[in-house]
DNA sequence: AGGACGGTTTGACTTTTGTCAATCGCCGTG
DNA sequence: CACGGCGATTGACAAAAGTCAAACCGTCCT
């Protein structure tokens, strides 16, 4: 969709008074229609992402803590957003920061791909609007038919349409009942191309789920009780794109992984940039798997976890 | 120049009202500073590059001269400023829209050549800060003791200073006086390692000259009148980077190149991406030889000039 | 033809932002 | 220790931007 007329005069507008700094009175002048018009379409044109505005996330990455978990952990990079102290809103700054981060690791051109959960939804959803025409951005996992609003495929279409990129949805479920059916499923052309799509990407954002009761896998009944303390027995430690994994950040061998349609552990490993967003303290013991299995390069986490881990980091390198 | 604790308030005011949406008086009150400082703070962040806002220069890759360019030139992409027809200020748009194509084409860690010229030097003028560390810009010819202010070294700092990126200046005169002394300089390491640089680099910005009386290289006593002849007589066409080229876009063979310290041509096509920027109507004939040597893959050009290329191609095209 | 509907556009009003002279606080100097 | 200077900060005012109900306009349906 190249040429839309409709949208000419949004685009002018947000030139004269964005790039030649005219006010919007002169805007309108110039345009021949009312100043309330005008700040209209500079609403637009902001929404559409014809404008971009975007705030330096420098002021995280500067952050001391910030730099001794790089050093501690060996990321690429890390971002710590404070435990909202100041007395702001209570929401949480992590997402707010990773929704930053990610649009500035986006290259022109990318693949993005991206996992689900409430985590990458409340990204998704305060990420500002930007125009990168021939970014892709592909689901990494099976969708579920859950009475959840972040579901895999939302997350996906929300981050493309934010982003006026091309979103590129897995037509699976995440679990079938029965590991011959997922495998034939996989073996499906238009399914594997996706999974195979997964290793070329430039990007990927994922957040990490517990095994607990209250578990995302859980609550969208992907898993039932009786399976978690199976799953727990056998090792699991943390959920990535649906899938189960060890302490080590392996993927559990267990017949549970075996029925999922989502990327595998290695695709997302041969991804450059993986950035990995955790909000809750719960997730404590799955994010150490991630790190564990190098699935990780950059991270933003909130003030109190990035104690944690770096405690536990140092206390690692003593011994 | 990592941690600059004095910036942090910048830092944080532009985050609480860019990213969080908080109003300025809101800012002020979590800060504990008056309404007033935290508009000049967010002055300063936008001036600093800390937040930065850019346009879609869309707009102008859509008009249809451009589009029908793209393909009568091959080139990659063309964008078409608006021959000031709209009633406001005379000044032309072809270096602000060149300025926000620039910006657009930098991807992180880039590095960038500059030339120079009074059409790159308004570039920079008209160019929006940013905050792109890790971009280096690198002088793609020597300099002029000049009366100009839009001196080579002058346009390659201010870009690096609008961009927070590191600016590499080519320290070594334009044009010396003989051939050997200029081939001794151009052998030295400190100046053989800047021009070995330039083939490395991701993007290339540059306009071009003329062979006229009134020509930059003319009023910058780099050639005097009695030489501009002799180069005439022997077949310029253009000037770009200091340079004189002949019709084809080579480099002119003549005693006056070789007396340069200057990007070669080779080199400068060696540039993935190069960004050629042409303002006055009268460059229409140095502009087609630079596109008959290839040197050109971007393209801003007002809209006259447009057409009198869409014409030239089509007839080209036609015999 | 009439009319109801969805959308854009406008004028009038309110809120937010930009500006600037006056003031404060700090530091070096006589 | 008082003084002058200088940059940062503020209060108050002016300018600009945001908002919203009402008007308008094309179009589709009856």
């Amino acid at each position: 969709m190249p040429i839309r007329t409709a949208d000419q005069i949004i685009h002018k507008a947000a030139w004269l008074y964005y790039s030649h700094g005219l006010r919007q009175d002169e805007v309108a002048r110039e345009l021949n229609i009312s100043r309330a018009s005008v700040a209209m379409y500079l609403r637009k044109a902001r929404e559409t992402g014809i404008v971009t505005i975007s705030a330096s996330t420098q002021l995280f990455a500067d952050d001391v803590l910030a730099r001794q978990l790089e050093d501690a952990l060996k990321l690429d990079a890390v971002w710590v957003a404070p435990d909202s102290t100041h007395s702001s809103d209570p929401t949480a700054d992590v997402p707010l920061v990773a929704a930053n981060v990610f649009l500035g690791l986006i290259t022109r051109g990318a693949r993005i791909g991206v996992a689900w959960g409430r985590t990458v939804y409340t990204i998704a959803d305060q990420m500002a609007h930007a125009d990168l025409q021939g970014v892709t951005v592909v689901q990494l996992c099976g969708n579920l038919g859950a009475p959840y609003s972040y579901r895999p495929d939302e997350c996906t279409m929300e981050i493309a349409r934010r982003l006026n990129a091309k979103g590129l949805n897995l037509y699976a479920p995440l679990v079938l009942s029965t590991e011959e059916l997922a495998a034939a499923l996989r073996a499906e052309p238009v399914i594997r191309e996706q999974l195979d799509g997964i290793r070329t990407c430039d990007l990927a954002l994922f957040s990490i789920g517990t095994v607990d009761a209250d578990s995302h896998i859980v609550k969208c009944g992907a898993v039932d009780l009786a399976e978690l303390d199976r799953l727990r027995a056998a090792g699991a430690a943390g959920v990535i794109a649906g899938r189960v994994i060890d302490g080590r950040g392996a993927s559990l061998d267990c017949a549970y992984n075996r029925r999922l349609i989502s990327t595998d552990i290695d695709s997302l490993r041969a991804i450059p940039k993986r950035l990995v967003v955790v909000q809750e303290d719960s997730k404590f013991e799955p994010l150490k798997a991630a790190l564990a299995g190098g699935l990780c390069t950059h991270l933003v986490v909130g003030a109190g976890m990035a104690r944690r881990l770096l405690d536990f980091a140092r206390a690692g390198r003593e011994t």
